[in-house]
RNA sequence: GGGCGAUUGGCGCAGCGGUAGCGCAGCAGCUUUACACGCUGUGGGUCGGGGGUUCGAAUCCCUCAUCGCCCA
């Protein structure tokens, strides 16, 4: 074996392995198996940017999950790919294009910009699928996907129209997050808040007096409110007190003029947005500028009065006139411009009162790295709540079901007006506060008299809404989270029901799939040219097989607020009352839409879906659905057989985001929950406890580790690093030699690889070919070539000597450990264990032990290194598959294995199982005391040089230690480079001798004593003991201890009370012996 | 503002009711032919502060402080 190199060299080993692993389709699901299945979804990384150590952490661990899978004898699935990440990449790419050509999107033009975007996505995209291969991950790489694939793109379409029919997508005027910069809604998640030194302004708001029948500004009385952002006064509908608050009880159902505009607005009393502590105790109500004031708006239907252009200047909306005089400010730049400028005129109004500084948060989109703007604007959402019976009607999806009885259409003109204050605003149907009037009527009863309340998920089940469905799945324990604090996180979120904002104005993602038109129809119109024209019974277009490929949703433009279902009836009353009418046309099939009405005003949504759209299918995409394992095609095959997956590994950031809305989609579109765990791993931060960020320099490249460390270094430490915690500190240092960051935290991986390496050399080079030949080798029997070798040793060929014992008991604990540890992912206890295993306990002890038998040739030991290694690789194969199996290739090139059956590679071996048989407590202890007594030894002669050498006399207190000692002396001697001349009771000490004093025996060696040192160090364990002692006096002379405590711990106190007192005893003779 | 988590030797972590463990770093000594990415030994903490429960608390409860994350 000498040709095996003296040190690790990851490098070559590391492209060797992966290439043979890929080559022998290692990695390849099959879903033909008729082996138990096991799958994992990767998170597909952004195609923003490159892999960092979160990617590689995650990685690590669902490597570690597949590879120990795949070695229990599972058919694994690890499904690889990456996301299109909609507004990072777009942003990230139209500011390289600005920075090299000083070009805007707009200069670019869509087609042009999006054709950018994916040359960014080839080039970063294959980059990082090649830094997660080159982490060792086991991915079947043939199946990877990209959030935009086609078959994604077809998942998304069948989703949104699944959703659109069923009412649970809707379009509506809402408060988004309003990025004026990017000129696109962005979701909370890309917010980050900032600190911000501001103003904050009192304003005077004069109360409105009636003269000769017009309200007027009061001249004596004022209103005062406090704001950091008086420009939004603009937009002011109410200003709103405490209804218990005693100051204003006389202006309730009175009226405000506001300044600047001259608006009469209402005194509203409301406990929920005042705190009549803070301030004057009256707030401003700003509803279209202010999600708080957005909810109180909805809570007293106040107006809602936008007054942003999408490039954030103020709208027509910022003007008008008070005291006579004509204020503008449209066109102004709206949190800037026009704050100067308001400022600037309540000032020579007089209405300010104070101004002071004001520290407050501020929300900046993460991309363009600008202040967000609450913004009033048209968005589709997805509906996350309960949805109520009176929603409105669904279309059948089966063409030859019984006739639903049409319910009718209710036209606006049939409708009451809003009793509220509300004109703008179109809301969604079946919100709570639905107007009354405008509903559709009551639903046809079922057959069973049961309301159609709820929504129905894809394997026919009932749920009241999405989110509920998602909720209702983890707390019956259909999807289990790891940690189990997280549960609450994730019910808290999706308990709010929140709509979900779904479009953005990006060019870069799925464009939603949905065409508009608005048309002005003229009562008894006979034919108008509209898709819904061939509307049929039950509300859709359907395709040659009679298959439903197109939805419509109809909202009265006249009125607003109206948004229905289209059905047959509903084209008959539009075509008889006329109207304007906006026409939302979803479709699955956009090619057949196209041709069938490509000559029709329609034209598509220019906006893109959220991101997380399409993430939230991941789990059934990627496995071909809609497809439903209908077809011959294997990709077909995946979701019968993988789906639900195993386990989702991810980090807390998007457990809400991402991991609810996957479980949303998986109940709803294929009846099942997307993965039966979620496993929550910890987030690294740096020394300082701070995330690692681009931004901050404080990041690790795990590239740069694998180059300088080796994979399963970086594998082993972050590995390690796993625990149970949220948080994860990596203490992050410059490299000298390359400037690179790095991490003194790697060289424990890379140094436990190397002394795998160098131990598996000694073991494989000291191991006789005779034993090699009595390696037996099984060969699985699912078929596959991969044969295992197994252990020579068998118990009835030799009397095992102590050592050989105790190295097998230890193993098969450690085993225990370690599979237990992966299955609940405790990763850092897997490391943990192995390591201390093969470093401490076969290296340090049991190699050192065994050498001589090793030299002399001994058949037994070398069957239990070869034992014990070919165990430990396959347990290390998981977290560091490299080394494992590159060893393993010299051991199976050793071991002929009799009838020449091939061994296979390591990978694919049969996992240890854990032979209770073997293990031997009672060899466990007495190694205890070899070690004792060794360490014993070797700490005099380090203490003592001249001891080195020296005989040694043991004198031990009970007869039962005497033997022990007397048994393993042949261990002590080597392991101690020294003679025991006497091992006995009553073993007198050597004149001069340096001492070590045991609880049970104390050791000599002769001739060799400082005494000064001596002294020093028995009288400093003399002290311990004294502290000791006393305390456990005072505890067993404590009546109630010894009453209350278990019978088990005060005779163990008593027990070691004894054993410090006789140490006690023979530290004070020392003493005295030194003449101290 | 709400929730979650952390606070244990210089650093990174474990322990989670019965008198503090591991790794790294430090120190001392080793060219002992598997490994200096090594070997042997060793010093160092009373477990963030305060209060409580208990015979007994790092471990349970309350509270304060600091740090971090998530949600508003």
């Amino acid at each position: 074996m000498s040709e095996i190199s003296k040190a690790y060299e990851s490098q070559a080993v590391e492209a060797r392995w992966y290439q043979y692993w890929l080559d022998q389709g290692l990695f390849t699901a099959n879903p033909a198996s008729t082996k138990p299945p096991y799958s994992i979804v990767i998170p597909p990384p952004n195609v923003t940017g490159a892999l960092h150590l979160g990617h590689a952490i995650n990685g690590t661990i669902q490597d570690i999950l597949t590879r120990y899978h795949r070695m229990k004898g599972d058919n694994t699935l690890w499904m690889p790919g990456i996301d299109h990440a909609g507004i990072a990449t777009q942003a990230v790419v139209e500011k390289t294009i600005f920075e090299k050509e000083k070009k805007s999107r707009h200069d670019l033009g869509r087609e042009e910009l999006v054709r950018r975007i994916w040359e960014w996505k080839e080039q970063f995209g294959t980059r990082i699928l090649s830094q997660l291969a080159s982490i060792g991950n086991s991915c079947d790489w043939d199946r990877t996907r990209f959030t935009l694939d086609d078959v994604c793109a077809k998942a998304v379409r069948e989703a949104f129209f699944k959703m659109f029919k069923d009412g649970l997508i809707f379009r509506g005027k809402r408060l988004v997050n309003w990025d004026a910069q990017l000129q696109t809604a962005v979701a909370d998640d890309e917010i980050y808040h900032e600190t911000v030194k501001g103003q904050l302004t009192s304003i005077k708001y004069p109360v409105a007096e009636a003269r000769d029948g017009n309200p007027v500004p009061s001249s004596t009385e004022f209103l005062i409110v406090a704001t950091t952002r008086p420009e939004t006064m603009l937009g002011d509908t109410a200003v709103a007190v405490h209804p218990e608050d005693p100051r204003y009880t006389h202006l309730h159902g009175k009226f405000v003029i506001l300044p600047l505009v001259g608006r009469k607005i209402p005194v509203i009393c409301d406990g929920l947005l005042v705190d009549p502590k803070f301030g004057t105790g009256v707030v401003k109500v700003t509803p279209a500028h202010d999600p708080n004031d957005y909810a109180t708006g909805e809570r007293h239907g106040l107006e809602k009065i936008n007054l942003l252009t999408p490039d954030g200047r103020v709208n027509e909306n910022g003007q008008g006139e008070f005291n006579g005089t004509r204020y503008s400010y449209v066109g102004l730049k709206f949190a800037s411009e026009a704050r100067k400028r308001v400022l600037a005129d309540l000032e020579g109004l007089g209405l300010i009162v104070e101004a002071k500084v004001h520290e407050h948060e501020v929300g900046h989109s993460d991309r363009s790295k600008t202040p967000i703007e609450p913004y009033m604007s048209d968005q589709w959402f997805v509906r996350m709540g309960d949805v109520s019976s009176t929603a409105f009607r669904r279309p059948s999806d089966a063409p030859t079901s019984a006739p639903v009885r049409s319910t009718g259409f209710s036209l606006p003109a049939e409708a009451p007006a809003p009793a509220s204050a509300s004109s703008c605003e179109a809301a969604p149907y079946s919100s709570p506060g639905r107007k009354p009037g405008v509903e559709s009527p009551a639903p046809t009863p079922s057959p069973e008299g049961a309301t159609h309340d709820g929504i129905t998920l894809a394997n026919g089940t009932r749920a009241s809404g999405l989110a509920q469905a998602a909720m209702d799945a983890v707390i019956d324990g259909r999807v289990k989270i790891t940690p189990e604090r997280y549960v609450r996180g994730y019910l808290d979120w999706l308990g709010q029901k929140r709509d979900w904002c779904i479009s953005r104005q990006l060019w870069w993602g799925h464009r939603i799939p949905v065409w508009h038109a608005r048309y002005e129809i003229a009562p008894n119109t006979a034919k108008w040219d509209n898709p819904i024209t061939d509307i049929d019974e039950f509300g859709g277009m359907r395709d040659a097989n009679g298959e439903l490929y197109a939805v419509a949703q109809i909202v009265n433009a006249d009125t607003g607020g109206q948004l229905d279902l289209c059905d047959k009836n509903t084209r008959i009353a539009i075509e008889t009352q006329g109207g304007t009418f906006d026409v939302y046309m979803a479709t699955k099939n956009p090619e057949l839409f196209e041709r069938e009405f490509g000559q029709t005003n329609f034209t598509q949504d220019p906006d893109v879906l959220d991101t997380w759209f399409s993430s939230a299918l991941w789990p059934i995409s990627t496995m071909g659905w809609p497809a439903n394992g209908t077809s011959d095609q294997p990709d077909d095959q995946l979701l019968p057989y993988f789906y639900p997956t195993s386990v989702l590994s991810t980090a807390r950031d998007i457990l809400t985001l991402w991991v609810a809305r996957m479980v949303m989609f998986g109940l709803y579109c294929r009846g099942d929950v997307p993965f039966r765990k979620v496993f929550v791993h910890a987030v690294i931060q740096d020394g300082e406890g701070r995330t690692m960020s681009k931004s901050k320099g404080n990041g690790v490249d795990p590239v740069d580790i694998i180059e300088s460390h080796g994979a399963d270094a970086l594998r082993f430490t972050l590995a390690q690093m796993s625990t149970d915690t949220q948080d994860i500190r990596m203490p992050v240092v410059k490299d000298a030699k390359t400037g690179k960051n790095s991490s003194p935290k790697f060289d424990i991986g890379r140094n436990f690889a190397n002394k795998i390496w160098n131990a598996s050399r000694f073991i494989l080079s000291n191991v006789s070919d005779e034993v090699m030949r009595n390696a037996k080798c099984e060969v699985r029997n699912d078929g596959s070539d991969a044969a295992s070798a197994h252990f020579a040793f068998r118990t009835s060929d030799f009397a095992l000597p102590l050592e050989d014992r105790w190295i097998l008991s230890r193993l098969t604990t450690t085993t225990r450990v370690v599979e237990d540890a992966i299955n609940g992912f405790h990763f850092a206890e897997v490391a943990n264990a192995l390591y201390q295993f093969f470093w401490s306990d076969l290296c340090d002890w049991y190699l050192e032990i065994a050498k001589g038998r090793i030299k002399s040739g001994d058949a037994a030991v070398q069957s239990i290194l070869l034992h014990c290694l070919e165990t430990t690789l396959k347990l290390l194969h998981p977290m560091m598959p490299f080394i494992s199996e590159a060893i393993w290739e010299k051991l199976r090139g050793a071991m002929p294995c009799g009838a020449g059956a091939p061994l296979g590679m390591l990978a694919l071996t049969p996992w240890p199982k854990a032979d209770a048989s073997l293990l031997d407590p009672a060899a466990e202890s007495q190694i205890g005391v070899v070690q004792q007594i060794t360490s014993a030894i070797r700490e005099i002669q380090n203490r003592y040089p001249a001891a080195k050498g020296k005989d040694v006399v043991i004198k031990s207190n009970t007869t039962e230690l005497q033997q022990i000692i007397e048994a393993s002396r042949s261990i002590i001697e080597p392991l101690a480079a020294a003679k025991i001349a006497e091992n006995s009771p009553t073993a007198a000490k050597p004149a001069d001798s340096a001492t070590s004093v045991l609880p049970e025996a104390e050791i000599y060696i002769g001739g060799a004593v400082d005494k000064g040192a001596e002294v020093v160090k028995l009288a400093k364990r003399k002290e311990d003991l004294l502290k000791f002692i006393a305390g456990s006096k005072q505890k067993l002379s404590n009546e109630a201890f010894v009453g209350k405590a278990p019978a088990k711990v005060v005779d163990g106190l008593r027990t070691q009370l004894a054993t410090q007192e006789a140490e006690l005893a023979a530290i004070e003779k020392n003493l005295a012996e030194l003449g101290a």
